[in-house]
DNA sequence: CTCATTGCAAATTCTTTGCATAAGG
DNA sequence: CCTTATGCAAAGAATTTGCAATGAG
Protein backbone atom coordinates (compact mmCIF):
# COMPACT_ATOMS: atom_id res chain seq x y z
CA UNK A 1 0.00 0.00 0.00
CA UNK A 2 2.71 1.96 0.91
CA UNK A 3 5.47 1.94 -1.91
CA UNK A 4 8.26 4.22 -1.37
CA UNK A 5 10.28 5.95 -3.86
CA UNK A 6 12.87 3.52 -4.76
CA UNK A 7 9.81 0.95 -5.00
CA UNK A 8 8.35 3.20 -7.75
CA UNK A 9 11.35 3.59 -9.73
CA UNK A 10 11.70 -0.24 -9.65
CA UNK A 11 8.14 -0.61 -10.93
CA UNK A 12 8.90 1.84 -14.01
CA UNK A 13 11.82 0.27 -14.59
CA UNK A 14 10.77 -3.31 -14.55
CA UNK A 15 8.59 -2.17 -16.94
CA UNK A 16 11.27 -1.06 -19.48
CA UNK A 17 10.58 2.80 -18.82
CA UNK A 18 12.93 5.43 -17.61
CA UNK A 19 12.28 6.64 -13.60
CA UNK A 20 11.74 10.18 -14.05
CA UNK A 21 10.86 12.62 -11.67
CA UNK A 22 7.68 12.46 -12.90
CA UNK A 23 6.33 9.61 -13.88
CA UNK A 24 7.72 8.79 -10.16
CA UNK A 25 5.58 11.26 -8.70
CA UNK A 26 2.58 10.55 -11.24
CA UNK A 27 2.41 6.63 -10.44
CA UNK A 28 3.06 7.62 -6.57
CA UNK A 29 -0.01 10.11 -6.68
CA UNK A 30 -2.04 7.35 -8.59
CA UNK A 31 -1.54 4.56 -6.54
CA UNK A 32 -2.59 6.80 -3.53
CA UNK A 33 -5.72 7.77 -5.14
CA UNK A 34 -9.17 5.98 -4.09
CA UNK A 35 -11.07 7.68 -6.67
CA UNK A 36 -10.36 7.63 -10.55
CA UNK A 37 -9.01 11.02 -11.56
CA UNK A 38 -8.55 12.27 -15.00
CA UNK A 39 -5.69 13.87 -16.94
CA UNK A 40 -6.47 17.35 -15.07
CA UNK A 41 -6.95 16.10 -11.83
CA UNK A 42 -3.79 14.25 -11.51
CA UNK A 43 -1.80 17.12 -13.30
CA UNK A 44 -3.12 19.42 -10.19
CA UNK A 45 -2.19 16.69 -7.94
CA UNK A 46 0.95 16.78 -9.18
CA UNK A 47 1.75 20.28 -9.04
CA UNK A 48 1.30 20.19 -5.36
CA UNK A 49 4.18 17.61 -5.23
CA UNK A 50 6.59 18.65 -7.98
CA UNK A 51 5.54 22.05 -9.42
CA UNK A 52 7.38 22.23 -12.57
CA UNK A 53 5.23 18.98 -13.83
CA UNK A 54 2.66 19.74 -17.11
CA UNK A 55 -0.21 18.87 -18.48
CA UNK A 56 1.68 17.21 -21.89
CA UNK A 57 3.84 14.89 -19.53
CA UNK A 58 0.94 14.00 -17.72
CA UNK A 59 -0.72 12.85 -20.87
CA UNK A 60 2.59 11.35 -22.13
CA UNK A 61 3.33 9.78 -18.70
CA UNK A 62 -0.34 7.94 -18.39
CA UNK A 63 -0.25 6.73 -22.22
CA UNK A 64 3.31 5.13 -21.37
CA UNK A 65 2.17 3.27 -18.11
CA UNK A 66 -0.97 2.06 -20.19
CA UNK A 67 1.15 0.30 -22.44
CA UNK A 68 3.13 -0.82 -19.91
CA UNK A 69 0.31 -2.42 -18.53
CA UNK A 70 0.60 -0.55 -14.90
CA UNK A 71 -2.17 1.89 -15.52
CA UNK A 72 -5.75 1.44 -17.10
CA UNK A 73 -7.97 3.81 -19.23
CA UNK A 74 -11.60 4.50 -18.88
CA UNK A 75 -13.61 6.09 -21.03
CA UNK A 76 -16.57 7.12 -19.71
CA UNK A 77 -19.33 8.92 -21.26
CA UNK A 78 -19.25 12.70 -21.72
CA UNK A 79 -16.51 13.28 -19.70
CA UNK A 80 -12.70 12.81 -20.09
CA UNK A 81 -10.93 9.90 -19.44
CA UNK A 82 -10.10 8.57 -16.07
CA UNK A 83 -7.28 6.11 -15.06
CA UNK A 84 -6.42 3.63 -12.46
CA UNK A 85 -3.68 1.35 -11.33
CA UNK A 86 -4.46 -1.81 -13.23
CA UNK A 87 -6.40 -3.60 -10.98
CA UNK A 88 -5.21 -7.28 -9.87
CA UNK A 89 -8.55 -8.34 -9.96
CA UNK A 90 -11.01 -7.27 -12.66
CA UNK A 91 -13.74 -5.28 -11.73
CA UNK A 92 -16.33 -3.06 -13.20
CA UNK A 93 -17.38 0.32 -12.62
CA UNK A 94 -20.65 1.72 -11.49
CA UNK A 95 -21.33 5.39 -11.95
CA UNK A 96 -24.04 6.71 -9.79
CA UNK A 97 -25.21 9.36 -12.32
CA UNK A 98 -26.73 11.56 -9.38
CA UNK A 99 -23.73 12.00 -7.43
CA UNK A 100 -20.97 11.14 -10.29
CA UNK A 101 -19.56 9.29 -7.73
CA UNK A 102 -17.57 6.12 -8.96
CA UNK A 103 -18.04 2.74 -7.49
CA UNK A 104 -16.06 -0.50 -8.00
CA UNK A 105 -17.77 -3.43 -8.63
CA UNK A 106 -15.84 -7.35 -8.66
CA UNK A 107 -17.03 -9.31 -11.29
CA UNK A 108 -15.13 -12.92 -10.89
CA UNK A 109 -18.69 -14.60 -12.45
CA UNK A 110 -19.50 -12.33 -15.04
CA UNK A 111 -15.48 -12.28 -15.77
CA UNK A 112 -15.59 -16.30 -16.40
CA UNK A 113 -18.41 -16.53 -18.14
CA UNK A 114 -17.75 -13.20 -20.74
CA UNK A 115 -14.46 -15.21 -21.10
CA UNK A 116 -16.04 -18.43 -22.39
CA UNK A 117 -18.24 -17.02 -24.30
CA UNK A 118 -15.64 -15.17 -26.38
CA UNK A 119 -13.05 -17.66 -26.30
CA UNK A 120 -16.03 -20.37 -28.01
CA UNK A 121 -16.11 -17.62 -30.47
CA UNK A 122 -12.12 -17.82 -31.70
CA UNK A 123 -11.17 -14.59 -29.54
CA UNK A 124 -8.63 -14.15 -26.80
CA UNK A 125 -9.74 -11.36 -24.77
CA UNK A 126 -7.46 -8.70 -24.27
CA UNK A 127 -9.45 -6.41 -21.82
CA UNK A 128 -12.96 -5.66 -20.70
CA UNK A 129 -14.60 -3.58 -19.05
CA UNK A 130 -18.20 -2.42 -17.92
CA UNK A 131 -19.70 0.54 -17.45
CA UNK A 132 -23.28 0.83 -15.38
CA UNK A 133 -24.98 4.01 -15.50
CA UNK A 134 -27.10 3.41 -12.43
CA UNK A 135 -29.35 5.82 -9.55
CA UNK A 136 -29.86 5.09 -5.50
CA UNK A 137 -32.96 3.53 -5.58
CA UNK A 138 -35.39 5.54 -3.17
CA UNK A 139 -35.90 4.07 0.31
CA UNK B 1 -37.22 -3.45 -40.61
CA UNK B 2 -38.21 -1.31 -43.30
CA UNK B 3 -39.94 1.57 -41.88
CA UNK B 4 -41.28 4.32 -44.11
CA UNK B 5 -40.97 8.06 -43.30
CA UNK B 6 -44.31 8.58 -41.79
CA UNK B 7 -43.16 5.75 -39.30
CA UNK B 8 -40.46 7.32 -38.74
CA UNK B 9 -42.05 10.96 -38.31
CA UNK B 10 -44.44 9.15 -35.83
CA UNK B 11 -41.54 7.79 -33.55
CA UNK B 12 -39.83 10.78 -33.26
CA UNK B 13 -43.21 12.38 -32.48
CA UNK B 14 -43.29 9.94 -29.92
CA UNK B 15 -40.74 10.27 -28.24
CA UNK B 16 -41.71 14.21 -27.64
CA UNK B 17 -39.67 15.57 -30.76
CA UNK B 18 -40.24 17.22 -33.91
CA UNK B 19 -40.19 15.41 -37.20
CA UNK B 20 -37.95 17.74 -39.46
CA UNK B 21 -36.06 16.15 -42.54
CA UNK B 22 -33.20 16.32 -41.02
CA UNK B 23 -33.57 13.55 -37.73
CA UNK B 24 -36.27 11.52 -40.15
CA UNK B 25 -33.02 11.01 -42.55
CA UNK B 26 -30.64 10.88 -39.60
CA UNK B 27 -32.97 8.19 -37.74
CA UNK B 28 -33.71 5.98 -40.94
CA UNK B 29 -29.71 5.82 -41.30
CA UNK B 30 -29.00 4.49 -37.92
CA UNK B 31 -31.86 2.00 -38.39
CA UNK B 32 -30.42 0.76 -41.85
CA UNK B 33 -26.79 0.77 -40.85
CA UNK B 34 -25.57 -2.57 -38.92
CA UNK B 35 -22.36 -1.09 -38.04
CA UNK B 36 -21.59 1.74 -35.21
CA UNK B 37 -21.34 4.68 -36.92
CA UNK B 38 -19.77 7.57 -35.38
CA UNK B 39 -21.34 11.25 -35.87
CA UNK B 40 -19.11 11.65 -39.04
CA UNK B 41 -20.45 8.67 -40.50
CA UNK B 42 -23.78 9.50 -40.32
CA UNK B 43 -22.71 13.05 -41.86
CA UNK B 44 -21.13 11.83 -44.77
CA UNK B 45 -24.24 9.05 -45.13
CA UNK B 46 -26.78 11.61 -44.34
CA UNK B 47 -26.04 13.82 -47.22
CA UNK B 48 -25.90 11.39 -49.49
CA UNK B 49 -29.26 11.71 -48.89
CA UNK B 50 -29.98 15.44 -47.67
CA UNK B 51 -27.34 17.29 -48.99
CA UNK B 52 -28.42 20.03 -46.41
CA UNK B 53 -27.69 18.69 -43.24
CA UNK B 54 -24.96 19.99 -41.03
CA UNK B 55 -22.35 18.40 -38.93
CA UNK B 56 -23.55 20.27 -36.17
CA UNK B 57 -27.15 18.85 -36.38
CA UNK B 58 -26.04 15.76 -36.55
CA UNK B 59 -24.75 15.98 -33.17
CA UNK B 60 -27.79 18.02 -32.06
CA UNK B 61 -29.65 15.11 -33.37
CA UNK B 62 -28.05 12.43 -31.59
CA UNK B 63 -27.83 14.06 -28.04
CA UNK B 64 -32.01 14.75 -28.94
CA UNK B 65 -32.36 10.97 -30.13
CA UNK B 66 -30.10 9.55 -27.13
CA UNK B 67 -32.05 11.95 -24.29
CA UNK B 68 -35.46 10.36 -26.08
CA UNK B 69 -34.10 6.92 -25.50
CA UNK B 70 -34.22 6.36 -28.97
CA UNK B 71 -30.49 5.78 -29.76
CA UNK B 72 -27.51 4.59 -27.55
CA UNK B 73 -24.53 6.39 -27.17
CA UNK B 74 -21.33 4.03 -27.46
CA UNK B 75 -17.57 5.17 -26.05
CA UNK B 76 -15.02 3.16 -27.33
CA UNK B 77 -11.57 4.19 -26.44
CA UNK B 78 -9.56 6.55 -28.29
CA UNK B 79 -11.81 7.21 -30.94
CA UNK B 80 -14.76 8.70 -31.68
CA UNK B 81 -18.37 7.58 -29.90
CA UNK B 82 -20.21 5.56 -31.87
CA UNK B 83 -24.23 5.43 -32.36
CA UNK B 84 -26.44 2.64 -32.74
CA UNK B 85 -30.17 2.33 -32.55
CA UNK B 86 -31.53 1.44 -28.76
CA UNK B 87 -31.37 -2.54 -29.04
CA UNK B 88 -34.67 -3.86 -27.80
CA UNK B 89 -32.15 -7.01 -26.28
CA UNK B 90 -29.68 -6.02 -24.54
CA UNK B 91 -26.24 -6.97 -25.46
CA UNK B 92 -22.58 -5.88 -25.35
CA UNK B 93 -19.52 -5.08 -28.15
CA UNK B 94 -16.49 -7.10 -28.37
CA UNK B 95 -13.92 -4.68 -31.04
CA UNK B 96 -11.09 -6.48 -32.58
CA UNK B 97 -8.30 -4.47 -32.10
CA UNK B 98 -6.05 -5.72 -35.36
CA UNK B 99 -9.35 -5.21 -37.62
CA UNK B 100 -10.95 -2.49 -35.76
CA UNK B 101 -14.50 -4.65 -36.67
CA UNK B 102 -17.19 -4.90 -33.61
CA UNK B 103 -19.14 -7.51 -32.96
CA UNK B 104 -22.27 -7.82 -30.90
CA UNK B 105 -22.58 -9.95 -28.56
CA UNK B 106 -26.29 -11.22 -26.32
CA UNK B 107 -25.64 -11.43 -22.75
CA UNK B 108 -29.17 -12.16 -21.28
CA UNK B 109 -27.53 -13.99 -18.54
CA UNK B 110 -24.48 -11.96 -17.76
CA UNK B 111 -27.63 -9.08 -17.54
CA UNK B 112 -29.29 -10.62 -15.31
CA UNK B 113 -26.20 -11.25 -12.67
CA UNK B 114 -25.18 -8.08 -13.01
CA UNK B 115 -29.01 -6.24 -12.88
CA UNK B 116 -28.97 -8.34 -9.14
CA UNK B 117 -25.49 -7.58 -8.03
CA UNK B 118 -26.17 -4.15 -8.72
CA UNK B 119 -30.25 -4.23 -7.28
CA UNK B 120 -29.07 -5.65 -3.83
CA UNK B 121 -26.48 -2.47 -3.72
CA UNK B 122 -29.73 -0.51 -3.29
CA UNK B 123 -29.14 0.79 -7.23
CA UNK B 124 -31.39 0.58 -10.09
CA UNK B 125 -29.78 0.39 -13.73
CA UNK B 126 -30.32 2.74 -16.36
CA UNK B 127 -28.06 1.54 -18.58
CA UNK B 128 -24.60 -1.00 -18.58
CA UNK B 129 -22.55 -1.58 -21.58
CA UNK B 130 -19.02 -3.99 -21.91
CA UNK B 131 -16.38 -3.12 -24.33
CA UNK B 132 -14.49 -5.52 -24.48
CA UNK B 133 -10.89 -5.61 -26.61
CA UNK B 134 -9.90 -8.90 -27.90
CA UNK B 135 -8.01 -10.66 -30.72
CA UNK B 136 -8.59 -13.69 -32.83
CA UNK B 137 -6.67 -16.65 -31.65
CA UNK B 138 -4.53 -17.74 -33.93
CA UNK B 139 -5.60 -21.10 -35.54
C1' DC C 1 -48.03 32.59 -36.39
C1' DT C 2 -44.79 30.97 -32.98
C1' DC C 3 -41.26 28.60 -31.13
C1' DA C 4 -38.08 24.84 -31.89
C1' DT C 5 -34.60 23.62 -35.11
C1' DT C 6 -31.22 24.52 -38.48
C1' DG C 7 -26.65 25.95 -40.92
C1' DC C 8 -22.71 28.32 -40.46
C1' DA C 9 -18.69 29.67 -38.29
C1' DA C 10 -16.53 30.47 -34.21
C1' DA C 11 -15.63 28.66 -29.65
C1' DT C 12 -14.62 24.90 -26.29
C1' DT C 13 -12.70 20.93 -24.54
C1' DC C 14 -9.60 17.24 -24.41
C1' DT C 15 -5.44 15.47 -26.17
C1' DT C 16 -1.31 15.32 -29.10
C1' DT C 17 2.90 17.15 -31.14
C1' DG C 18 7.31 19.91 -32.65
C1' DC C 19 11.20 21.61 -30.90
C1' DA C 20 14.90 23.17 -27.98
C1' DT C 21 16.48 22.05 -23.27
C1' DA C 22 17.15 19.01 -19.32
C1' DA C 23 18.14 14.78 -17.11
C1' DG C 24 18.31 9.46 -16.60
C1' DG C 25 21.40 5.41 -16.91
C1' DC D 1 27.79 11.03 -23.23
C1' DC D 2 23.84 9.52 -25.67
C1' DT D 3 19.33 9.01 -25.77
C1' DT D 4 14.87 9.60 -23.98
C1' DA D 5 11.83 12.64 -21.48
C1' DT D 6 10.36 17.26 -20.50
C1' DG D 7 8.09 22.02 -20.78
C1' DC D 8 6.14 25.18 -23.55
C1' DA D 9 3.27 26.73 -26.90
C1' DA D 10 0.98 25.70 -30.86
C1' DA D 11 -1.76 22.26 -33.41
C1' DG D 12 -5.35 18.86 -33.78
C1' DA D 13 -9.58 16.24 -33.21
C1' DA D 14 -14.20 15.92 -31.45
C1' DT D 15 -17.95 18.26 -29.93
C1' DT D 16 -20.68 22.38 -28.57
C1' DT D 17 -22.66 26.92 -29.04
C1' DG D 18 -24.33 31.87 -30.60
C1' DC D 19 -27.00 33.82 -33.87
C1' DA D 20 -29.86 34.92 -37.71
C1' DA D 21 -32.74 32.42 -40.93
C1' DT D 22 -36.01 28.51 -41.66
C1' DG D 23 -39.61 25.32 -41.07
C1' DA D 24 -42.86 22.30 -38.26
C1' DG D 25 -47.25 22.13 -36.09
Amino acid sequence: MCADITDLAQALRNAGLRATQQRTVLLSILMESADHPNADELYARAKTIDDSVSLATVYRTLSALEEAGLVRKLSFENEPSRFEITPVAEHDHLIDIDSGEVIELSSDEITRLRQEMVERMGYEILSQHTLIRARKKPG
